[in-house]
DNA sequence: GGAGGATATCGACGATTGTCGATGTTCAGT
DNA sequence: ACTGAACATCGACAATCGTCGATATCCTCC
């Protein structure tokens, strides 16, 4: 059975459509499968929230412990969350100690952002 | 049960999460909710095919017969998708005789964009 | 008013998703 | 080495989602 998070390693695949004006012309299958994925790491309101605490902690990065409490979910579905987002690209991992910080990647946002209104 | 379709005839939720910059500060509940629904409403590859067919038509509207082919769907699917995209505010919807008209909210996609990158 | 065409709704089905508890793994300090 | 802490993975479960065929609704034209 292939599941979604067997592209987890990918690093990120929201660059990976490019330029691709969605008002302009018609998405092709494999551009809107693309760009669905990416959205669907998107759509969920607790990975909406761990996304906005993270850019917006300093440096934009921040370790799990200090994400489980507001969000209100168990460590592993936040653990669970993280990983979406870090295989969709918009952030990246870092082991520091026992730690695991998790940083913004700062242009991820903004590319599909381009890719639903025009560039 | 209560199924998300049941909000159809609210005419659009994307504007009614405000100026909420993502990267800015956290989300709190209720808006990581709203913009989650409305992306829910774009997560999918079918309707991201329907919206930018429809966007990129002459008057930026479609009749629900030139959607069916192109996407390779029933025609009770792309029904279906329609509603989900109209009731999240990216379509309306207005019937001329016996055919259905969807057209493109032009605003509604830069709003959902500008909650994603800052205003 | 009957027939046929365009679209919406319904009911059902398999697949995916979000969540959790239990467990595994890795590291720091003693 | 052992213990405890931080995090990831696993397995399971309920809920949601995308899809279809069958059917209902609404309109036009004869």
């Amino acid at each position: 059975m292939v599941t979604m998070l067997e592209v987890t390693d990918i690093t990120g695949a929201v660059g990976e459509v490019c330029c691709a004006p969605l008002v302009k012309e018609p998405l092709s299958q494999q551009e809107a499968d693309q760009l669905a994925v990416t959205l669907k790491a998107l759509a969920d309101p607790a990975r909406l929230r761990l996304l906005s605490i993270v850019a917006s902690s300093e440096g934009q990065e921040a370790c799990v412990c200090d994400l489980i409490e507001p969000v209100g979910l168990s460590q592993p579905t936040v653990s669970h969350h993280l990983k979406v987002l870090t295989a969709a690209g918009f952030l990246t991992r870092s082991k520091r100690g026992t730690w695991a910080y998790y940083r913004l990647v700062p242009e991820a946002l903004g590319q599909v952002s381009a890719l639903l209104v025009g560039a």
